[in-house]
DNA sequence: AGCTGCCGTG
């Protein structure tokens, strides 16, 4: 309804006719309906002016419940203080606007408030007082509330049962769930719905499609909610035949023929991506006749999380060439891309997007902004973006910590860490996480250990495998691997794969063969598929010379047919990205690369250089070994890099493992040589080569 | 006057 229709329709405020409390509260009761805030506004100006509010209880609580159902809180609150006689429909309409406004704690308050008026609440208050306890995560309170409820005699209504479900849900309290929905006299489809959807948030997706098939046994017809929740349950179990057979479903009965167009669609494509079946989603996704908005972030976000940065840039370029606007769930998943390639330039141009846009104020987008920049090398604008950002919430300063941890800024990280605590912010598993492995990549032994035990002491969090491995990565790092050992032997928890993977590339890199053995051994038992401890045990027999131990492990790696993921180094060069292989002999610049390695070598011997052959695998002759090293990929990255670059440009180079030791030296060495800046990152941290040094400072 | 509800950040 248009305001200027209506208001023509009415009588002049102005003028000496009155408008009749009635007419106006008819008309706001529609207009309600239409959340329109304007609208409201003008209305409310429109009865002010005739005077009518300030006496008129009636029009005040028509007023008030438009604004809350609007969403507009403070006005609603302003009208709401100023009326005497606050019946419950008033009340009512308060506690729902707060709590459907994320503002649950308001909405207790005045939950309060309203008892203390001795105001009784009825079916129409509960529902909303158990969602903002439920929000809160309010339990001991939660419970009160249900308690009051049964006293009250409102259990049975299903309105104020089912918001008891769903609160017990957000709780993670399945089974209290459970008992309530069993004792229930009533149930309608939203109980059904609550109880799938509730199962599969909770992880419970084999009770989830328990309650869906005893749902469909008494003859319960699902909506697209129940769908939505069931597509939802597929993907976390990676279930694809289920997933398959709603998939159909849906075809046959879902979104009441929308299919093409309904959001069901877009639910079923992210099904499919989350089974790891790229193809069926991109199969749906090219047949649908309207793409909206969803469709594209479902897919894209598919392609981002599998690591396809290619296809989510291609995407990405197709749906800005066509009418598809991207919107902050793009971006981020974009700004994913960017940093799984380095793509630093392409992430600078998302963020001039953003800022045109205005999705800048979006949390989650400077958090995807931060994490892009500092994973793409630019420590700076991950710091800048950072520092403007009006709103901090926990994942924000995870990523800045975790930024300055990869950079081997351990100090910063840890100082940003404290400011944090000073915040109103709680911390969680994982900025301990992020907090701790700064500390162990910039050999932090003695900040780091204080964190680690403050997590029980202070912060009531259990540490978790996680954290022990920071810890036992820590201490091993800095050479302390007697006491990483001992760490793991006091660990109430079963270590896991990573605690002993920590474990042994510490032995490695301070060449303790005993250690080693028994990590190793640990780590074989838990996972006899994982290719890394293998070739870890072998490299450091090879550095001890034991070729023959070298050869057992070989054979046992080539017994359970295992392989290492093969080594890769790519560029980015003029938006063209350049990846090379070991050895690497495709690159039609090919001959000048290894022209220049040559050269480079040389000039590289005369300094003083001697090759560390002991990460070469093979037992052949040292002048091979030597020649297998400069067939490394970071090595081919480098040389076509400094080939095609101006004099005295940064280069910047992504491996996808472990930067080898000899390249680290060699590297450094070139920066040197060349008078270049190197920035190169590899699978775990930044190593930034200038002037023959490296920021890592040997921690890596 | 209401309860359940697609794609996204560490």
């Amino acid at each position: 309804m248009s305001l200027l229709k209506t208001t023509a329709l009415l009588p002049n405020p102005c003028s000496t006719t009155a408008l009749s409390s009635l007419q106006c509260g008819t008309l706001l009761q529609s207009l309600s309906n239409s959340k329109s805030l304007t609208q409201a506004q003008q209305l409310h100006a429109l009865v002010t002016t005739g005077g009518t509010l300030r006496h008129n209880t009636y029009l005040a609580t028509k007023l008030a419940t438009c604004y809350a159902a609007c969403g507009h809180m403070l006005h609603a609150q302003l009208i709401f203080d100023q009326i005497v006689l606050k019946n419950s429909f008033l009340w009512n309409s308060m506690i729902r606007g707060y709590a459907c406004n994320h503002s649950p704690t308001k909405s207790l308050v005045l939950y309060r408030e309203m008892l203390r008026f001795g105001q009784k609440p009825d079916n129409f208050t509960y529902p909303f007082v158990l969602k903002a306890c439920g929000d809160l995560l309010f339990r001991g309170i939660g419970r009160k509330v249900h308690a009051l409820v049964v006293v009250g005699g409102l259990e049975e209504n299903v309105y104020v049962g089912n918001s008891i479900l769903s609160m017990y849900f957000k709780f993670g309290d399945v089974a209290a769930a459970q008992v309530v929905f069993d004792k229930m006299p009533m149930r309608d489809l939203t109980s059904w719905n609550t109880m799938v959807s509730g199962c599969v948030k909770n992880g419970e997706t084999v009770g989830a499609f328990e309650i869906f098939g005893e749902m469909r046994r008494v003859g319960v017809v699902g909506d697209g909610t129940t769908l939505l929740a069931l597509l939802s349950a597929c993907g976390d179990v990676m279930d694809l035949k289920m997933g398959k057979e709603i998939h159909g479903y849906v075809v046959r009965n879902g979104g009441n023929g929308r299919v093409h167009n309904g959001f069901l669609v877009n639910s079923v494509i992210d099904m499919y991506c989350n089974c790891e079946s790229i193809s069926c989603a991109r199969k749906l996704f090219e047949g649908l006749i309207v793409k909206d908005i969803v469709s594209w972030n479902s897919l894209i976000s598919g392609y981002e999380k599998r690591g396809d940065a290619f296809e989510v840039l291609e995407l990405f370029g197709r749906m800005v060439e066509g009418s598809a606007v991207p919107d902050e769930v793009t971006v981020i998943s974009v700004l994913g891309a960017c940093n799984q390639i380095s793509a630093l330039r392409l992430g600078t141009s998302v963020h001039s997007y953003v800022v045109k846009r205005g999705y800048g104020v979006n949390v989650a987008v400077g958090t995807a902004l931060i994490g892009m920049y500092a994973n793409c090398g630019s420590l700076i604008c991950a710091c800048c973006v950072f520092d403007e950002m009006p709103e901090k919430n926990l994942a924000v300063w995870t990523v800045m910590v975790t930024g300055f941890g990869i950079h081997g800024r351990g100090r910063e990280a840890v100082s940003i860490f404290y400011e944090m605590l000073g915040t109103n912010v709680t911390p969680d598993e994982g900025i301990f996480t992020a907090v701790l492995s700064a500390c162990s990549h910039s050999g932090l032994v003695e900040e780091g250990k204080e964190i680690f035990y403050k997590i029980t002491r202070v912060y009531n969090v259990d540490p978790g495998p996680t954290h022990y491995s920071c810890l036992v990565d820590l201490l091993g790092r800095a050479g302390y691997l007697d006491e990483a050992y001992a760490v793991i032997e006091s660990m109430k928890l079963e270590p896991n794969e990573d605690v002993w993977t920590a474990l042994l590339s510490a032995c490695r890199l301070h060449r303790n063969v005993k250690l080693a053995e028994i990590s190793a051994q640990k780590l074989f038992e838990l996972n006899p598929n994982g290719a890394s401890g293998y070739v870890c045990l072998s490299n450091i027999y090879a550095a001890e010379r034991r070729w023959k131990d070298v050869e057992n492990v070989r054979a046992l790696v080539k017994k359970s047919r295992l392989k290492k993921a093969p080594s890769y180094s790519f560029v980015e060069l003029n938006k063209m990205f350049h990846q090379f292989f070991v050895g690497d002999t495709y690159h039609k610049q090919s001959d000048d690369i290894y022209a220049k390695l040559k050269d480079l070598s040389e000039q590289l011997k005369k300094a003083g250089y001697k090759p560390d052959t002991t990460s070469v695998l093979y037992d052949v002759e040292e002048e091979i070994k030597e020649k297998m090293l400069w067939d490394h990929s970071e090595r081919l990255a480098l040389a076509f890099a400094l080939i095609n670059t101006a004099p005295g440009t940064t280069i910047r180079i992504t491996k996808n493992l472990r930067v080898c030791g000899d390249c680290h030296t060699v590297i450094k060495m070139i920066s040197k040589l060349t008078d270049r800046e190197i920035i190169m990152r590899d699978i775990s941290r930044f190593h930034r080569f200038r002037d023959g040094l490296c920021s890592c400072g040997g921690y890596w």
